[in-house]
DNA sequence: GCAAAAGTGTTCCGTTTACACCCATGT
DNA sequence: ACATGGGTGTAAACGGAACACTTTTGC
């Protein structure tokens, strides 16, 4: 894209460019902070800056006999989401959502590109020797959001549109966590009741009390409780009683 | 599309082609049905078929001195949904959101395409001289889902990928609708309560019982009240007291 | 030993639901 | 006069919010 090479792919209208990104969602538990995944541009546009990771759509394509451009072989926007996330981060993911598109003309200075977003909820392994991808850092949601949200009108902190991109997937995890129990996909398999809470509470930006909290959800009867050596009790997310719950419809009850 | 003309527009990578499709919904208030606007496909891929209205993203693009195309100028993906749709309709929708994106590999036989899907709420005018958009078609909702609900595996109703986009958009609907007034959307400006009530049954796929529903409507203070010269109440959406209804967070209370 | 975190029940209030009768209109 | 649709209030149940003290563990 970015040498004069001649083009070699045509079509009869011109189409834009596509690409996913992906706001990528972590819990650290030893600091108890939400954050986001965040790659640092090393080309132009945008050198320098953080972006969300992501990328063009990949098509296979080639000239039939007619002179026109057949495709063969190609991949959805949710392939290729998790396809340039696997590429960019190492992270395999499979809680992933879609967002949204933004296409606003302009966005990208290269050419007309649309880009699908997505949001993705993974576990930060309590030790983590550095990221393991080069250039890709946890950087804290709170930070990137007040950063955000206290520039001068009209600039920006991120590459591209990146800002309005993670300030969108932030709201939305924000609602999807009061009907579907989200949370559970950024804890290890076993965790306390606390650090539960503090998850909630760093998604919501709103603290609770802490008997209704544990109580409501062990109301909802979703968690399996394990007791350990020590007098703290540990959770785990019951699958088949989360389906059934989803299916009885009493997610509302998580609301808060 | 259809030819085999030489095609003049080439990229350096392929790229998919980009349509918009909308699912417009309506309350036809003498039937009291919720209906979709449908098209009649004049032309293959599924000629005859009924399909979403909807089309390709228009950019304007031209080779530049390096033989490289560059785009001139171009439409969101919000513009190009609301220009199909006045092009195909006659409708100027305001109340239109994004629905998701379907990007399933073999979705358009023609070519790789992707598709950004919408949903508007439109008044349908009580009397309405038939269609006035050529082939387009007010179809009751219910029927178009039943439709779908019970073709035998692998079968479509409705062409491309647009049962399941019809599909979504219903669900979507209906979970918006309880964090917000979608509803008044689908009226005109004055309406009675049991009006209201039978487009919300419609939406919900629910029955309530009615006083409950006018009291929750009316507590939420976001109705102006008119008396008419019967003894009939019409009520009409006050914007201000909404605006501030939805600042307040208050929302939840129009959960069902 | 002291500070910080985790465990435990009850009360009160607000919201939701269920329910029946009267009046006006039009046929 | 009869059927239909629209108007109106109350009581019971449920779910949500507020709240204090005791025990354990780690520093």
């Amino acid at each position: 894209m970015e040498n004069h090479e001649k083009p070699h792919f045509g079509y009869i209208y011109p189409r834009p460019a596509v690409t996913t990104d992906c706001v990528i969602f972590g819990f650290d538990m030893t600091e108890e902070l939400l954050k986001v995944l965040l790659i640092e541009r090393g080309i132009e546009p945008f050198k320098g800056r953080y972006a969300l990771p992501g990328g063009f759509i990949k098509i296979e394509a080639k000239t039939n006999e007619y002179g026109l451009v057949v495709e063969e072989r190609n991949e959805s926007l949710l392939e290729c989401a998790k396809r340039e996330l696997k590429e960019e981060t190492g992270f395999d993911v499979q809680n992933i959502y879609e967002l949204g598109t933004w296409s606003t003309p302009g966005r990208d200075p290269r050419c007309i590109t649309i880009t699908d977003a997505y949001y993705a909820l993974v576990t930060i392994q309590p030790v983590r020797g550095g990221d393991d991808a080069a250039d890709a850092k946890w950087v804290p949601l709170y930070q990137v959001l007040n950063t955000i949200k206290n520039l001068p009108e009209g600039m920006r902190f991120l590459a591209f549109d990146h800002d309005e991109i993670i300030t969108a997937a932030h709201i939305r995890l924000q609602q999807q966590l009061c009907f579907e129990p989200l949370a559970f996909k950024l804890l290890p398999k076993r965790f306390s009741m606390s650090t539960l809470q503090k998850l909630y509470e760093a998604i919501l930006e709103k603290n609770f009390d802490r008997r209704n909290f544990a109580r409501k959800m062990l109301d909802s009867g979703i968690l399996d409780v394990f007791p350990t050596e020590s007098r703290n009790i540990n959770y785990q997310l019951n699958l088949e009683k989360y389906e059934e719950f989803k299916r009885t419809g009493r997610l509302s009850n998580l609301i808060f």
